[in-house]
DNA sequence: TTGGAGTTAGTCAATTTTGGTTATTACGCT
DNA sequence: AGCGTAATAACCAAAATTGACTAACTCCAA
């Protein structure tokens, strides 16, 4: 719940408030949040304790509208949830992986095609974004980290780019899906494996380090892991090294 | 809906069995389908004419268990559905996007160590992917493409870490966060222009360019943004421009 | 041979999300 | 003054999602 860091900026805020915000800067888009949920979860936050109602004031005959302001316990739980999102790395979903795992349902030339028109429409958002960046508009009357957030979109995508070309050649040169001896077998078996994808960021739930301090834990010479990823171990308990089941 | 996609992989299968193979490669991670999901997700699919029974087999007195296959129907909203995420960008939805935005929140030292820390975090990631892909365990027996994706994690994390430690640096060198001028007034109004971040993948929604088609739109010469950036319109009305707090 | 640990297959109530709807007022135009 | 459109401020029923739960079977060890 990410509504209540809102709340807490705009302070003595109704739910239409928050609404147009949010549409505003479209957040229903990357972040998860749809205007018909804004009132529900307002009111869930409040009676959880973490927003309170402030007034109740009422214009003319419309509906009447309640402002919330945080309460001190919002205010820890958000610092809590801030810090929790800062220091680990969360879940990430985008489609595109899933989709990409059904790449052998897709004709060889139509992939890589689409792999390269996918390079170009990651170029053209970048060069729009930077040209945003440039063109003064942002320049005076909008927070720098703004442009940050923009940069990291960037910087992503441009290594997304260079993954696009180089697959897209692989798949061009003719480079097998399987690795040879599959035959025929558990066409689906395919994944299985993306397991480790998701494995890796498991970690025993490293929830806010300590939501005061600077540098929360190693001494900066450390270069192992803090307490998650531990680079050594590489795979860990596959669920099966092997094809792990597989009925017909 | 892409459990569309893996009943067509696995033809004959029973809920249970989607549920497995979902839960195997942790797929509730990186996509979001949630085991209790399958079930309600197959009769819908069924009752939309996607998938049909194929029969309802039953083992002694355990729970009957009911069979899906795809329709052809089913097969060509698979195939749309393919073609969309692989023709176009798709959302992303990144819970780190929104804990961004709230930085100047955090006092400075804190975020660059966050910063500093999430690169070490994704290096650590990145190795540990790598280390896998080297180690014999999917040499053989995993399709190749499991190791693509793996490279496309590793590629956009790449970009992301250079990102940490460029902005890391900026925030300890006291860059300030706000244009000057910009005093107290709607502390709030920052991001308000998040808004084109996501705004720009919008597009006339481009569903599946065409199926064989090479290069679908712009002749790579556009530069100015295509659809979105509009780089007038800042921030609107505040309800109440003052100070908004910032209470205990 | 019993017990308990795990597997199989799926259900269900409670919570969440969604997209549309309501009902009033403000504004723009002729 | 009259009319239509847009903005304001929410509500709500329907759909989706969730995590916990059931309940029978299997299989191995004590």
């Amino acid at each position: 719940m990410m509504i209540l860091g809102l709340v807490r900026w705009m302070q003595p805020v109704h739910g239409y408030d928050v609404r147009r915000e949010l549409l505003s800067w479209s957040a229903d888009k990357w972040a998860n949040v749809q205007p018909g949920s804004i009132y529900h979860a307002l009111r869930k936050l409040t009676e959880e304790g973490l927003l309170r109602e402030v007034a109740t004031e009422q214009v003319g005959a419309r509906p009447a509208r309640v402002t919330y302001g945080i309460t001190s316990k919002g205010e820890d739980e958000f610092q809590g949830l801030l810090r929790g999102h800062w220091w680990n790395l969360g879940e990430v979903v985008d489609p595109f992986f899933a989709a990409f795992s059904f790449l052998p349902a897709l004709p060889r030339d139509e992939a890589s095609a689409a792999l390269r028109n996918r390079a170009r429409l990651l170029r053209a958002v970048n060069d729009s974004l930077r040209a945003a960046m440039e063109s003064g508009w942002m320049k005076d009357d909008k927070p720098v980290h703004v442009g940050w957030m923009w940069q990291l979109s960037i910087a992503r995508a441009e290594g997304e780019i260079g993954w696009c070309e180089r697959i897209a050649d692989l798949i061009d040169a003719g480079v097998p899906y399987l690795p040879e001896d599959y035959a025929e077998e558990p066409a689906w078996a395919q994944f299985g494996t993306l397991v480790a994808e998701a494995t890796w960021h498991g970690g025993p739930t490293p929830d806010r380090p300590s939501p005061d301090q600077s540098s929360p834990d190693q001494p900066s010479s450390n270069q192992s892991s803090p307490d998650q990823p531990s680079p050594e171990r590489s795979s860990r308990e596959q669920p099966s090294p092997t094809v792990d089941g597989e009925r017909t």
